[in-house]
DNA sequence: CTGGATCCCTATCGATACTG
DNA sequence: CAGTATCGATAGGGATCCAG
């Protein structure tokens, strides 16, 4: 019942060796910072400016969004590059492995669709898709 | 044009709708709070129990495990189920809805696995795996 | 065993102001 | 434009005690 059919080529969490499940579990909760998200979104669609990055997302500040990259950076997910323009240029972008977390990740928004997850008002949304 | 018409296996972040983003984004922020990915990797594994997940879960104090279980039940991820025995026996499964987000979430534990995420100590991983 | 209620400390976050 | 520094508010989370 749990697999619909044909269980391909990934790894079901019962397979899944206890420390890639810590790994798994940490990766989480600094893909899921707030804001984090967002950001690695934005960069995902190709922004690549600090400034476009804090207009374009609603409460961001310069702040947090430094923060951010910062762990962003450290998790290796993100890359911080500097063009020697006047005045410098920095860009960031998505590196390989950044840019695979993205396409692993890609299969929630898939869920999203499924369950149309929405705010937790009027009656919500609570039936299988199919 | 949002309607891409049934996407094959999944959607890439381009041909997202930005309101799937955002609702992408909190859930991430709600299954990337401290402990949620334990806890729903635990539950993922058939572990049921209260008692168990905390045992089993180090530095997990009850107060967090029970602030968390809301916020799951709430999320629609994890349901309680309250058996009347002596005394009462309380089980929590993941909902079909949690369920889903796992096998949809499980594409981390390949990317995990291929990118041997570890701490930053002596020299880390950063080389691609092929 | 499950989990509510407090106390309290700390990390985190937002706003503001300032620098290269 | 791309950050850093500081401060004050708050919420997150641990420890402990208590209750159904």
């Amino acid at each position: 019942m749990t697999t619909p059919a044909a269980s391909p080529a990934h790894t079901a969490w019962h397979d899944t060796d206890e420390a890639e499940c810590r790994h798994a579990s940490k990766l989480l909760e600094v893909v899921g910072q707030r804001w984090s998200p967002s950001i690695l979104l934005a960069l995902g669609r190709g922004v690549e400016r600090f400034g476009e990055i804090t207009a374009m997302t609603t409460g961001l500040s310069a702040r947090m969004l430094t923060l951010r990259l910062k762990q962003l950076e450290a998790a290796q997910l993100v890359e911080r590059i500097v063009i020697p323009t006047t005045p410098v240029t920095i860009r960031y972008r998505l590196t390989a492995q950044g840019q695979d977390l993205m396409d692993a990740l890609h299969s929630v928004a898939g869920y999203v669709q499924r369950w149309k997850v929405d705010e937790p008002e009027t009656g919500a949304t609570a039936l299988p898709p199919a």
